[in-house]
Order: C-alpha cells, then sequence, then structure tokens
DNA sequence: AGCACGCCGACT
DNA sequence: GTCGGCGTGCTC
C-alpha cells in the first residue's frame, strides 16, 4: 500500500498538494511539521504537513518528498485551525498565513549553486567573454550564488550562460538546502585551572608585569569574578571591564593562561525580577474595573476597558496576568506596535521577571525561533509573551489570557502582504479556540469595540479616573484662522503656543509638538510655474527630505536629488510647501536658539533601536521638546511633560474617511493624554482652522459618549462598520483602459449576484503605484447578510474574472473589514 | 509566488 | 540576424 503526504506551500494557492512518502515516512509524520519538498523544475521549499493518506492521485504522479525536517510538529492543532479562520475569513490561502506566521528562519529555501568542475579541462579560448568572468571568479572562490553571477556578468537572466557553461563542462550545479536559525554561542573565558595554584599564580603575575594591557585582563577577571560569585564571564564583558582589546585578550588564550569555551546562550534572556516591586495595589477605581472584567470572562465574553489615558490599565492587566500564571497557563499581550514595547517590557519584568518574552519583527529572525520554541514547549520564560500583531501565531498550548492594549489602533490591521487580519478580531477568535479569557483596553475605544460592549457581545469595564488623582490635562482650542487673517502667525506657532511654551521652558518643563504628516508632507514648489516633481512609479509628489537633500516618493521608495532650477520652466524659484515635523523643528530652531529639539518621525527611527535612543533621551531631559508624528500619541509615559502642542488638527479632520472623525478623536485624546502625568495639571494646544468643528468640542471636554453617539449616527445613516461589513476589493495593472474595462466588469458582477449595495470602481486618492493603476469596488454587507456564503459569491466572481483571457494580468486584493 | 516557455522590439 | 523584454501557464 502507498502513502501519500498533502502538503501546504508557504505561497498564494489555494491547493494543497500532494507528495508520495514510504511507509515508515508516513508512521513518523505528523500533521504540523515541516517537510522540504521537490517544486517545479528546480525549486525546494519548505512545506507544512497537513494530512496523510492512502489516495492515490489520479491525474498525475506524485513527487517523493525530499526530506521531513522536525521531529515534532512546529504548528499545533489548534494554531493551524486558527490560521484557517484568518485565511478564510480574509480571503486569503493558508500558506500566505503561514508564510508571515512562521519564523522567516523556519521556511528554508534552496539556492542554486555554481562550483568549479575542478576535473575539466578548460581552454579559455572556448569561452565568451561572460563566461570566462564566471570561469575566473571561480578560481577564487568555492561557490557562487545565482545572484553573485548576476553581479560578476552585470546582466539580469544568467541562466542561459550558466546552462552554456555547465554544457561546456566548465562548472558544476547543486541545490543547497540550509537551515538558517543557528544557535547562538557565546564565549566565555575563565584562568586556566593550574593557576588555582596560589604560587602559580604570583609567578603569572610577576611574569606579566611586562605586559601591562594583560595584567589589567588577568586583574579585571578577578574583579569580574568576585563581583559575580562563580558565574561565567563573558569575553565581551572582559573586554569592557578591562579596556582591552580582543588581540590582548587573544593573545592570553594563545598563551594558555586563560581558556576559552562556549555556552549556548538563549537570546532571550533577562534578568531576575525585583522581589520587592512584585507587590501592586490597585485603587478602588481599578479595584472595580478589575470585578467588572472577571464579571465579563464569567460570561465567557471578550471584555472592553475602557481607561482614560493615565488611568492605570496595566496594573490591572498585570492582575490579570498574575491570575492567569497561577492558574498555570500562558499569557499573550498585545500592542499596536513594537515602538511601545520599550517602556512597557520594563515595566512587566519587574513584576514577572524571566517570564515574559518578547516577540516581534524587528527581533532577528533567530530570536523569533528560540521565542516559537519555547512558546512551544511551554518553556518557563515564555509564559507572557508580550508582542506585536504576529506574536498572534505563536504555538500556544494552554492560552488562558489575551491582552490588547491600545485596541483602537488601526496599526494592529495588517496592510499589505496577505494575509489582510485584524489583529484585535483575530485575537478574539484566538481566545475562544483556547477557550481563554481576552480583554480589550484603550483609552478611546473603538466605535467597533464600543458598539460590542453596548448590545452586550463584550462585557465592559471602565476607569474614569487618572491614577494618583492626576487631573485630566487643560484642553484649549487656538484659532489659527483668525490669527493668520491678522498675520498674527510666526511660521506655523500661534503667538499663545510660543507664549506657553516659553513659560513651560522656564519652569524647565518638556513639551510635546504633534505635526500629523498624513497628507501634509512637504512639497518643493517652482513659484513661477506651479510645478511640482512627481514620482515617475506613482501618481504623487515627491517629498524634500531635509537631511538628505532629496526629493522622495513615500510609495515606491523612488528618490532624486534636489535640483536647483525648475525641471519645467528651468526657473530658479523652488520653494517648499506644506509642512512636515522637520519643518516646525527648524521653525523652533529660529524662535527658542538656546533649546535642544529633537525630532521622531519614520526617519528618525529607523534601525533597532533609533526609537528607544530618542525616547530614552527624552526621558533623560537631554532635549526640552520633541517634535513627532503619531508615533508620539502612543503610549509613551512621559513624567517631566506639561505641554502638548497640536500643531495643526485640520488635516486629520478633513480627511476623505469615514473614519477620520473617530480617529481624530482617538489621536487628539491620545496626544493630550501625554500631559501632565504628575500631580501638575497639564496643558495642550491645540491649532485649528475650525474651532467649532464637533469632534474638537468633544476632545476639549473629554466627551467620548458624546462622539461615540455621533459617529454611530452617522455610521448608521451613511451605511458603514460596525452595523454594515466592509470587504475592499482592490484591482490592479499596468494598463489603465484594461483596468478601467475590468473593474467595470467587476463592478456588475458583483451587483448582480449581491445587489446594489456595491461602490464603486472608483480610483483611490493615490491612483498609481509602483507603474500600477488602482481601481477600488467596496462590497458593503449588510448585517442580515450571511458573511461566508458573500465571500463565496465574491470568489466565485473572482474565478469567472479570471477565465476571460484580457484580464488575466489584472491582479485582485481582497481588504476584509478594511480600515 | 517563482519559474519556464514563448513571442515581439533594439542592438551587436 | 540575436538578446532580452515581458505576457501566460503550471507547479504535486
Amino acid at each position: 500500500m502507498d502513502y501519500f503526504l498533502d502538503v501546504v506551500l508557504p505561497i498564494p494557492l489555494e491547493r494543497r498538494f500532494t507528495y508520495k512518502i514510504t511507509q515508515a515516512e508516513a508512521d513518523f509524520i505528523k500533521e504540523g511539521m515541516r517537510v522540504a519538498v521537490p517544486f517545479g523544475k528546480s525549486k525546494i521549499y519548505t512545506a507544512l504537513a497537513y494530512s496523510v493518506h492512502q489516495n492515490a492521485p489520479e491525474a498525475y504522479e506524485p513527487k517523493e518528498i525530499y526530506q521531513i525536517l522536525d521531529e515534532q510538529p512546529v504548528v499545533t492543532q489548534v494554531q493551524l485551525k486558527h490560521w484557517e479562520w484568518v485565511a478564510k475569513y480574509y480571503m486569503c490561502t493558508l500558506g500566505e498565513v503561514i508564510r508571515s506566521a512562521l519564523p522567516s528562519a523556519f521556511m528554508l529555501e534552496s539556492e542554486t549553486l555554481i562550483l568549479p568542475n575542478k576535473n575539466a579541462d578548460v581552454d579559455e579560448a572556448e569561452l565568451t567573454d561572460d563566461e570566462f568572468l564566471v570561469f575566473e571568479a571561480l578560481q577564487h572562490q568555492t561557490a557562487l550564488k545565482i545572484s553573485e553571477i548576476s553581479d560578476i556578468v552585470d546582466k539580469k537572466n544568467v541562466l542561459k550562460l550558466i546552462n552554456m557553461l555547465v554544457h561546456k563542462g566548465v562548472v558544476l550545479q547543486k541545490e543547497e538546502l540550509y537551515e538558517q536559525y543557528k544557535p547562538k554561542l557565546v564565549r566565555y573565558v575563565k584562568l586556566s585551572e593550574k593557576y588555582d595554584d596560589e604560587e602559580q599564580l604570583a609567578d603569572l603575575l610577576n611574569e606579566l608585569t611586562r605586559a601591562p594591557k594583560q595584567s589589567q585582563v588577568v586583574l579585571s577577571l578577578f574583579q569580574l569574578k568576585s563581583k559575580k560569585g562563580n558565574k561565567p564571564i563573558a569575553i565581551a564583558e572582559l573586554e569592557k571591564e578591562s579596556r582591552a582589546s580582543r588581540a590582548v585578550i587573544k593573545s592570553l588564550i594563545d598563551k594558555n593562561i586563560l581558556e576559552e569555551y562556549h555556552i549556548r546562550k538563549d537570546r532571550v534572556d533577562f534578568d531576575e525580577r525585583s522581589e520587592a516591586s512584585r507587590h501592586i495595589d490597585l485603587n478602588e477605581y481599578q479595584q472595580q474595573a478589575l470585578e467588572d472584567i472577571s464579571k465579563g470572562f464569567d460570561e465567557k465574553k471578550p471584555v472592553l476597558l475602557h481607561g482614560v489615558t493615565s488611568s492605570g490599565k496595566t496594573e490591572v492587566y498585570v492582575k490579570l496576568i498574575q491570575k492567569c500564571l497561577e492558574e498555570g497557563k500562558q499569557a499573550l499581550y498585545l500592542l499596536p506596535e513594537i515602538a511601545l514595547t520599550s517602556q512597557l517590557i520594563n515595566r512587566l519584568r519587574q513584576y514577572f521577571g524571566h517570564q515574559v518574552s518578547v516577540y516581534h519583527s524587528k527581533y532577528s529572525i533567530h530570536e523569533r525561533v528560540e521565542v516559537w520554541n519555547n512558546v512551544l514547549g511551554n518553556a518557563e520564560k515564555a509564559q507572557i509573551v508580550l508582542g506585536a500583531r504576529s506574536s498572534l501565531f505563536l504555538p500556544f498550548s494552554n492560552l488562558g489570557l489575551v491582552v490588547v492594549d491600545e485596541e483602537h489602533e488601526n496599526s494592529f490591521k495588517q496592510f499589505d502582504p496577505a494575509p489582510r487580519y485584524h489583529a484585535r478580531d483575530a485575537a478574539v477568535v484566538l481566545a475562544s479556540m483556547h477557550r481563554a479569557n481576552i480583554v480589550l483596553g484603550s483609552a478611546t475605544p473603538s466605535i467597533e469595540s464600543m458598539y460590542n460592549a453596548r448590545i452586550k457581545k463584550y462585557g465592559y469595564a471602565s476607569i474614569a479616573h487618572r491614577f494618583g488623582d492626576v487631573l485630566m490635562p487643560d484642553i484649549n482650542l487656538v484659532d489659527i484662522k483668525e490669527a493668520t487673517r491678522k498675520r498674527r502667525m510666526k511660521g506655523h506657532f500661534s503667538e499663545i503656543l510660543i507664549k506657553t511654551i516659553t513659560e513651560a521652558l522656564e519652569e524647565g518643563e518638556q513639551i510635546i509638538l504633534f505635526q500629523n504628516r498624513r497628507g501634509f508632507a512637504p512639497v518643493v514648489e517652482c513659484t513661477t510655474c506651479g510645478h511640482v516633481a512627481q514620482c515617475p512609479n506613482c501618481d504623487v509628489s515627491l517629498t524634500y527630505h531635509q537631511h538628505r537633500n532629496q526629493l522622495r516618493c513615500h510609495y515606491c521608495g523612488y528618490h532624486m536629488a534636489l535640483q536647483q532650477a525648475c525641471l519645467a520652466c528651468g526657473s530658479s524659484t523652488l520653494d517648499n510647501k506644506g509642512f512636515g515635523t522637520e519643518q516646525i523643528q527648524q521653525e523652533l530652531g529660529q524662535l527658542f536658539p538656546d533649546v535642544s529639539v529633537g525630532r521622531m518621525d519614520l526617519d528618525t527611527t529607523r534601525g533597532k533601536y533609533a526609537y528607544e535612543k530618542i525616547i530614552s533621551s527624552f526621558e533623560n531631559q537631554e532635549m526640552d521638546i520633541l517634535v513627532g508624528t503619531q508615533m508620539v500619541t502612543k503610549g509613551l509615559d512621559f513624567r517631566n511633560v506639561s505641554l502638548v502642542g497640536i500643531m495643526n488638527a485640520d488635516s486629520m479632520l478633513n480627511f476623505p474617511d469615514f473614519r477620520a472623525h473617530e480617529r481624530s478623536f482617538q489621536m487628539l485624546t491620545q496626544v493630550a493624554g501625554r500631559a501632565g502625568r504628575t500631580q501638575k495639571r497639564g496643558k495642550v494646544l491645540i491649532q485649528t482652522y475650525n474651532p467649532y468643528h464637533q469632534i474638537l468640542q468633544q476632545v476639549t471636554t473629554n466627551n467620548y459618549d458624546k462622539m461615540f453617539e455621533e459617529q454611530f449616527y452617522e455610521r448608521e445613516q451613511f451605511k458603514y462598520p460596525p452595523l454594515v461589513r466592509l470587504i475592499k476589493i482592490t484591482l490592479k495593472d499596468k494598463d489603465f483602459n484594461k483596468l478601467n474595462e475590468a473593474s467595470d466588469w467587476m463592478a456588475g458582477s458583483l451587483r448582480n449576484v449581491l445587489g446594489p449595495n456595491i461602490l464603486g470602481p472608483e480610483y483611490p486618492p493615490v491612483a498609481r503605484i509602483r507603474r500600477d493603476y488602482l481601481k477600488n469596488i467596496m462590497v458593503k454587507i449588510p448585517q442580515k447578510q450571511p458573511l461566508a456564503q458573500t465571500k463565496n459569491s465574491i470568489k466565485r466572481i473572482e474565478k469567472s474574472f479570471n477565465a476571460i483571457s484580457k484580464y488575466k494580468s489584472v491582479r485582485l486584493v481582497y481588504n476584509v473589514d478594511h480600515i
């Protein structure tokens, strides 16, 4: 009897693929193990074992698998079930979910290597120029990758060339499969055992008087030893302590005075918790919230925790996590962005010490594998996972609690590669699959979650008071329309803002200025002809980046040096238009020459620790003023900030999107919350052209309920979520006319099947990105219309669409619950 | 998604 | 005449 294995490949294909396996393999393979399989002519992929069976495929002869990569499954059954839910709900393939769920180090791929053929007798005269280049390169190297050969001959397609070289017997080909994950080894040193003897040691120190650096190293080693007891001493540590170079230490090792040894180190390893800080006392409001949350949990409902900024939600989470750990279960703490983690990691570590693991995309692939394995093995150090959205794909075995912090944040929704999932919603499903509790927390809950709380689908708890009876900030609107008319503005600063900044500086307090970049990126315009440089690949203006003196496209990354003269008319009357954080920073430099101003935006927070650096230097009061984009709104806790200024609230309010008002309320309330986190009441100034806008009024009076009622009413009137589900379908093609025709066809078919609740096709605000034209169709699904069935109908229409040969090149992207 | 195969323009 | 561009189809 033959055995077969169905696998899922990490590619966007619906289908499962069947391979032939031996009986022994069939006995060994369990669902959720990784197997390497040949796929196509030459590739080897890592696939996930899905099911073992004995039904021979009829239409083709299955290939054999290449290798089994695991002893035990790396993916659990619950996980697979959850991933299948994600794929189905968000209309993508299981393969796409796997690709984003598994750490990339788990997914090995083959790479073709080109080796020199040592036995060949090569007649160099027989080779073309390119062939000779490759041949020569291989005399110095053992192997070349395809991409390296591309570089050598400076051509894109080198397949023909390689085939020719193979044919002529100059080179050999090899498919190399490699595991990317390597355990990290840390180098340690100790003094050679013979110096345990006092006399020997004395001799040594005598000997080393002529080598001051080396004796310093030995002395440092003793110092470290006494400081750390008998713990191992890392070379890196010794290097630092002794201020000696690596070479000095190496010469000691070579002389057998020091001994080097390795310990396999987990990259995720932390210091012990401080026992003293483990205990927390909740105030009465927090205590009440905790009880309300427990009530919701008893009813098996997710619970929304609505606590104003600075109300001490974290302590409530900590209590919940403690309880979860006491029950011997794992806890997952989801955050919208990694950026937020550093402050929170420290706080959680104080309570839970080494039981906290962190998981997010800025971690190296190796660190991620380690966290994965720790969670899978239910290791002590992975009892609590703190992470960004992708951490909900970890292999939890006994999840007891999920915390979704800042649940209103839309960065919980993944945008670009599929799966385009919402981590908050996927977490609710995950929790229910694990029968775990889940709490969603925010100072400004999303309309969706609040709606779910109101209809009793979710439980509800609230904290309406700031921790330690700190007052809510005093929020004032500044009418800059009036000020502009009367020419009372200095750049983008109103007189009152300048005055208030001056006062805060005099008090030695810090200031945060918020400038929303959206729709207000600085462009360079020619004042003579009005020409603005456009991106050649996208329908957007290029934005000006001062630090590199470049014009850049935010969509495709295209960049060019700033021209001295206008590209259209040749005159040199170029002028900066619009304003971003850079310009605010510059203006501050002129207004307050002696004040140190920091900036936090996408440009200044590249790199692994850039964010932490800015935050800690602001925390340490090395800067007086921090200018930033959205990033500064997010859960940061700075003690000494007494003033928050919003440079311009209007760009957000006027954004053409049904969520613009909700989002503005959330953003402004969150930024305002950064002010005055200690006894002194914080001040917030919001500059705006529309001081009578209802959202701004609701922000100043901190009236969430009013905002909710109004927004909910509007959504009801105009058929938007939460009463209606949205699926956005984006069509992309390089051919403008074809795209239009295809989208009309698509929208027509959708209307035929689903009736009138279809909007579009419409061009998005940026109608061309990376040379592709875009068009959107919005499918609105009323509550009574079955969701799954609607998705099936859409999929069926896609099938007919793909059958039309002229639309073949048009790509379709689904975005379920588009935000 | 890759990758191979197949058909049309710009160059040695 | 070829090289290399991209459109189309297939992958167990």
